[in-house]
DNA sequence: GCAAATGTGTTGGATAAACAACATAATCCA
DNA sequence: TGGATTATGTTGTTTATCCAACACATTTGC
C-alpha cells in the first residue's frame, strides 16, 4: 500500500540514513543531530539525504512512522478484523512504541510525534473497518475517532498507570467502551 | 599506500560487500557461499560485485588482506623499526588473525590465506628495514626470508605450541635468532 | 559584538550502480 | 543419463548518487 520504490538504490539509502538516524537517535538527542552526522555515519553524500527527505524533521516523522509501522504489523493488522484480541494488540503496539522512544529522548517532539501515532492508528483501523462493513465516509470518521481514543488512553496509562501492564489496563475499559457504544 | 578510491559510493560499496561476506563467512563455509548470496545480503546488485571483484576468491583475497591490514596496523607498525618488540607485535597479530580465520571455516583455502599473510608480512617488514637502513634490493630479499620465517612459526605454533601463549613461544626464540643472523 | 567556523539547502555535470537481458557453466534430482 | 534449476560472468542503457560550488542561516568563542 506505501508506493514502494524498487531501485535497489533508493532501498538501500533509505535504509542506511534510517538505520544511521535510529543510532544516533540512541546516543545523542534529536536536537543535537545534524545532517552531516547521518549522512557521514550513513556514509552517504549530504546532496543525496536531501533527494530523499525535505529536511531532518521529515526523517524523523518517516522514521517513526515506519518503526510504528513494524510494531503494528507484528499484530498483523491485515489479516484480522477490529474484534477485542486485535484492539489489545494495537494498544500494546502503541505503548511499546512509546516505551522505545523514551528511552531515545525526542523531548520537545511530543506534537509531532502523537500526530504520527494517530495518523498511523487511523488508516490501520481503516482497514480493519471496512472488512466488516463497506467503504463508507462515516467509517473514516469511526477510524479517526478510535485512533484518538487509542492514543489519549496510551497517554494515560504512561501518565497515571505505568505501574500496571498495558493489557490489564485497556483490557478493564473494554466491556464498558462496547457498552458505551452500542447504547449510542 | 593502497591506492585509496576516494568515491564514496566506491568506498561505502566495497565495505557493504565486505561486511557481508566477513558476516556470511561466520554462518556458513566459504565453498557454500555464492556471489547472489553476498549481493543480497549487503544490498547491491549482483553486475556491481563484478564491477569491484573478479569473482569470489578474488573477494576472498581482498577481505582477508584488509582484515589481516587491520591486525599489523593495530601494531603501529608504520612508526616503529623492527626491534624485538614489534616483532613480537607482529607475530601475535599472524596468531590473532590465524585464530579468527580458524572459527570462520576456510577449509582448502590454506594456500591462499598463507600467500596473502606472507605478502602483507613482507611489505611490512620491508617497510620497516629501510628506516634503519636504505632502500637496497638486498633488504627486499630480507623481507621476504623474515616474512617467511614469521608465518612458518605461526604454523608451526598452531600445529605444536597451541598451549602456550603466542608471545611466549617467540620470545623464546629471538635471543638464538638474533645471534644465528649475526654469526653469519 | 563580530569574525570564524559550522550547518542548511540547492544546483549542474560526472560517474557508480541498477536493471534487464544474455550466453554459458555448474548443480540437482528423478 | 538428461532436463530443470541455479550460479556465473558480461553488456548497453538508465538513473541514483557523488562532488564541488554556491548563498544563506546558525552557532561558537574571543
Amino acid at each position: 500500500m506505501p508506493e514502494v520504490k524498487k531501485d535497489l538504490r533508493i532501498q538501500r539509502t533509505r535504509k542506511l540514513i534510517m538505520d544511521s538516524f535510529i543510532d544516533l537517535s540512541g546516543k545523542k538527542e534529536f536536537r543535537d543531530i545534524t545532517v552531516k552526522d547521518i549522512t557521514t555515519e550513513a556514509m552517504i553524500n549530504r546532496a543525496t539525504f536531501y533527494y530523499h527527505f525535505d529536511d531532518i524533521y521529515d526523517l524523523l516523522e518517516k522514521a517513526l512512522s515506519e518503526v510504528l509501522m513494524v510494531n503494528l504489523e507484528g499484530a498483523q493488522f491485515e489479516s484480522s478484523t477490529l474484534d477485542e484480541g486485535t484492539f489489545i494488540k494495537l494498544f500494546t503496539a502503541i505503548t511499546d512504541f512509546q516505551l522505545s522512544l523514551s528511552r531515545r529522548c525526542h523531548r520537545g517532539y511530543e506534537e509531532t510525534i502523537a500526530r504520527i501515532i494517530r495518523e498511523q492508528l487511523e488508516v490501520v483501523l481503516y482497514g480493519m473497518l471496512i472488512k466488516d462493513h463497506e467503504e463508507l465516509p462515516e467509517l473514516k470518521t469511526v477510524a479517526v475517532m478510535l485512533s484518538w481514543a487509542l492514543y489519549g488512553a496510551s497517554v494515560d496509562w504512561k501518565n497515571n498507570y505505568a505501574d500496571q501492564s498495558p493489557e490489564a489496563y485497556i483490557e478493564r475499559v473494554i466491556p464498558y467502551l462496547i457498552s458505551s457504544v452500542n447504547i449510542s
